[in-house]
Formats: C-alpha cells, sequence, structure tokens
DNA sequence: AGTGAAAAATGGTTGGA
DNA sequence: TCCAACCATTTTTCACT
C-alpha cells in the first residue's frame, strides 16, 4: 500500500514547475526556473518535495497508437455471473493486452473495460473470441468512441 | 492536422527503447544502450527516427490525484437533444476541470465522459450543476469506478 | 545503421545567506 | 527557502566504418 501524505501544499510556484512537466516531462529545470523566477537549484528542491510527497508518481513517454493502426477505441460493460470470482475474471482480462483499462463500478455492470483495437475486425475478435471466453463473462455492452474530443489530467 | 507515416519499421530494439521510456521518460539513453547492446548515438538516431514518425508524441510527468484528494472517478453517458449541436455541448465540458476524457461514441449517449472529482459530494455537485446545466443535456448515467485493476498503453 | 569520442546542455549537490 | 557555483551525468553532434 502506497502511504499518500495529505498534508501537502503546492503553492503557484510549485503549480507552474508541474503543469510544465505535466505537458512535458523533459522540460529543461533551468527553462521552467527562467519562467517562475528562481534558480534551478530551487526548482530541484520543490521537484524532490513533490516526489517524497507521491504526487510526482513518475514519467511516462506517450507512444501515438494510430502510427501502430489502432484506430479503434471502445468501452464495454462486462456482466458477471454471481457465482464467479471478480478477481479471477480480471486477471484473465490483464492478460489481454488490448485492454488498457478496467474498473470495478456502480451500476449493473460488473466491471468495465476500455479497449484499443486495430479496426472493427480487431475489436469484433478480442470481444467475442478473448472477452467471451473467460469465465463468467455473461453479457458485454459496447460503446466505440467515434472521436476523442478531450484527453488531459487533473487541473493543477 | 498531424501528418502519420504508416510504413513505420518497429524492429526490436525499437520495441525495447519505447518499453523502457514508456515506463520512465527519464531512462537514460546510455542506460538503454547498455540494456539493448549497441551504442547510445544508435538509440539516439532512433528515437529521432521515431518521433518524425509520430509515433512518440511527447512525454508527461504523471500526477497521482489521490495526494490531492480526488478519489472518486466516474464515468457517465450523457444524452443530448437531437437539435442541439454537439460540438457545442463538448466546448461546455471542455470548460469543466473535472471532466478530463469526452468521447462521441456509439450506443443510446451521444458523448460519453469521464470525470475526477474529489468525492461523492463533489461529484454530485459537477454532475447537477456543470453539466446539467448545459444547454441539451437531457440525461445522464453515471458509473463510479470503485476501484481501477489495470492502467497502462498499447502493449509494444 | 552503427561507433567512439568530443562538445554542448542539463541534472544534481553543497555551503552559505 | 533560496541562490551561486561547482561537479557529474546525459544528450547531441560529427567524422568515419
Amino acid at each position: 500500500m502506497k502511504v499518500v501524505n495529505k498534508n501537502i501544499h503546492i503553492d503557484g510556484i510549485d503549480k507552474k514547475i508541474l503543469r510544465a512537466l505535466m505537458q512535458d516531462a523533459r522540460t529543461p529545470i533551468l527553462e521552467i526556473a527562467r519562467n517562475v523566477g528562481i534558480s534551478g537549484a530551487a526548482i530541484h528542491q520543490r521537484l524532490r518535495k513533490l516526489e517524497k510527497s507521491g504526487l510526482l508518481s513518475g514519467s511516462k513517454f506517450i507512444v501515438n497508437p494510430k502510427v501502430l493502426g489502432y484506430t479503434t477505441m471502445a468501452y464495454v460493460g462486462i456482466y458477471l455471473d454471481k457465482a464467479v470470482s471478480n478477481p479471477e475474471a480480471v486477471k484473465q482480462l490483464q492478460r489481454i493486452p488490448e485492454v488498457l483499462e478496467c474498473h470495478y463500478t456502480t451500476g449493473h455492470w460488473s466491471v468495465f473495460i476500455k479497449i484499443l483495437a486495430k479496426d472493427n475486425e480487431h475489436l469484433m475478435h478480442v470481444l467475442n473470441k478473448e472477452i467471451q471466453s473467460i469465465t463468467g463473462v455473461s453479457r458485454t455492452e459496447t460503446f466505440i468512441s467515434l472521436q476523442q474530443q478531450i484527453d488531459r489530467q487533473i487541473k493543477i
């Protein structure tokens, strides 16, 4: 279990640092320093503080799946039989690389997942062969994303 | 409009580079070089190629919203009146910082969004005050994520 | 494409105000 | 908390294979 420090205070300078790095993790510290008007060493100190607080949990390169031909994104609500252990189903979902997210949710579905596939045919394959063959899956409801209009992190 | 090069070929070395940087955008080139057995300069060349192809679309620092008290995530399907221009509704959604994703989808909803809020009360406020007051929104269906089990990018 | 080495840029530390 | 100066590491370039 990760320990989370709730007594963190983020001032305006911290916000500027975070905004810059959330947009581009490779932004040079000295460039941020110039923009906020303090020294690079001070930025560095604040970064260590933010990291220690757990607020900064790493950095990632973002790949554009479209370049690899993955153009079909879908959300799928899954009904699981009552008798089935949900964690076991999740373990099976984990083995399917096209499943990018998986949530336990309130409402009529047991779990709710996000799938990234190359095209409709590929999506169909994942749904009918991979997902449906998981023990306990009784039914699924699929919503294909025709276009994503917003994609961002929390506003700092 | 971003131009996407579809004739890109990713070999095993590219994959190793991508996997390392997708996990941690700050992984030093020379460390990757050691792991894959070629020189740092070669890694650097390949990175430029991957960037130029559009496959690498940047890097982000990841912030952990829980540290700031944001513990409630929900997906919301929105029904819009037929008469209403969907892009106008999306423009309004864009102004709500708690809305992190927004998709046009197939199925019974017009748009489908992801919301991050501090708690149920905050979520209720966003739904009842912010979302419902958007012109054309007739009804919403909300699914609260009790727990996220999978969160990853495309498998390289 | 890849290499090795030099040059340029950046990251990280320290001591003192 | 911040700064200035310093040193370590990393990125980037270049001539050559």
